[in-house]
DNA sequence: ATAGGTGCAAATGGTTTGCGAAAAC
DNA sequence: GTTTTCGCAAACCATTTGCACCTAT
């Protein structure tokens, strides 16, 4: 009953949000803290660090906050979401192809790169499937020159 | 304390495990059937797709030891691991490069491709920051051809 | 006054773990 | 007989949701 309340409500609101276009809302403090937070990083988040972060600027801002208004910015394509090894990453949107990752399996280091082969790939895989792409995650694994060398 | 000793258990099975460089271990009928599963599948499950199938031969197997396998076949190089859309998923291990996706974000169509810009693409990224590459998760995301046009 | 947003606490759901029994070696 | 694996139930943890209150229109 309560269940059936509650997915309702939800519901209706992503449709008011889907038929009105709407626009950014930063119109609650938490909200625009979140964004800046976001912003400033610069790089990738995960929910729990973007938590402790804002925390520390507003102490009774909530989790259920954070993950709510992490759903409306990727709704909103304000942030992107990534899957960074097992946790869930955001980060402020940029170009298609701009963050991707290179990270040492053995001492967790995050490379971030760019490189002109992603726009040639994204080119033909659209080309030869007849899909139009709007999202590019590459993730690359393995060992940095110190791990590789330490392995000996 | 009961926590304590489960974390020892584990710990040490697994420093055996890497020390004495295990062998596959089919040992058991539920770990081949498992096995046998993902094979045959050949292509992305998920561990409650994996689950599903492998009760219909077998009625009494547990999802846990759906999990405890994966986590095995994961660590002896069996399987890989990737994750599609907010699911993990797994596989039969081939060779690096050959598991790419593309995904339409409107019917959730998955199409598989490879592409030689992506073996251009590992060299590169190994060359220019000096790391070994033993990994490579690429994930598109888009609208496909249908989608496309029902957009309108 | 009404819609939308918040904090809190409880629910959810995928994954992991403790434990006693069974199987493998 | 010792070690490994299993099934079951309980625990875990990231995320989501119901609800009552609040805050801007």
């Amino acid at each position: 009953m309560t269940r059936i309340k509650g997915l309702l409500y939800h519901y209706v609101r992503m449709r008011i949000n889907r038929n009105h276009e709407t626009k950014i809302h930063p119109s609650t403090p938490q909200r625009k803290l979140l964004f800046d937070v976001i912003q400033e990083a610069g790089k990738h988040l995960d929910a729990k660090e973007l938590y402790r972060r804002a925390s520390e600027r507003d102490p009774s801002i909530s989790l259920a906050t954070v993950y709510r208004n992490l759903r409306l910015f990727k709704e909103q394509g304000l942030v992107d979401e990534r899957h960074l090894g097992q946790a869930r990453c955001y980060y402020a949107m940029k170009q298609l192809g701009e963050h991707q990752y290179l990270v040492c399996a053995a001492c967790g280091k995050v490379i971030e790169f760019e490189s002109p082969l992603i726009r040639k790939l994204i080119a033909e895989v659209q080309h030869k499937n007849n899909f139009f792409v709007t999202k590019i995650e590459l993730y690359l694994e393995g060992h940095c020159r110190k791990c590789k060398e330490e392995k000996k």
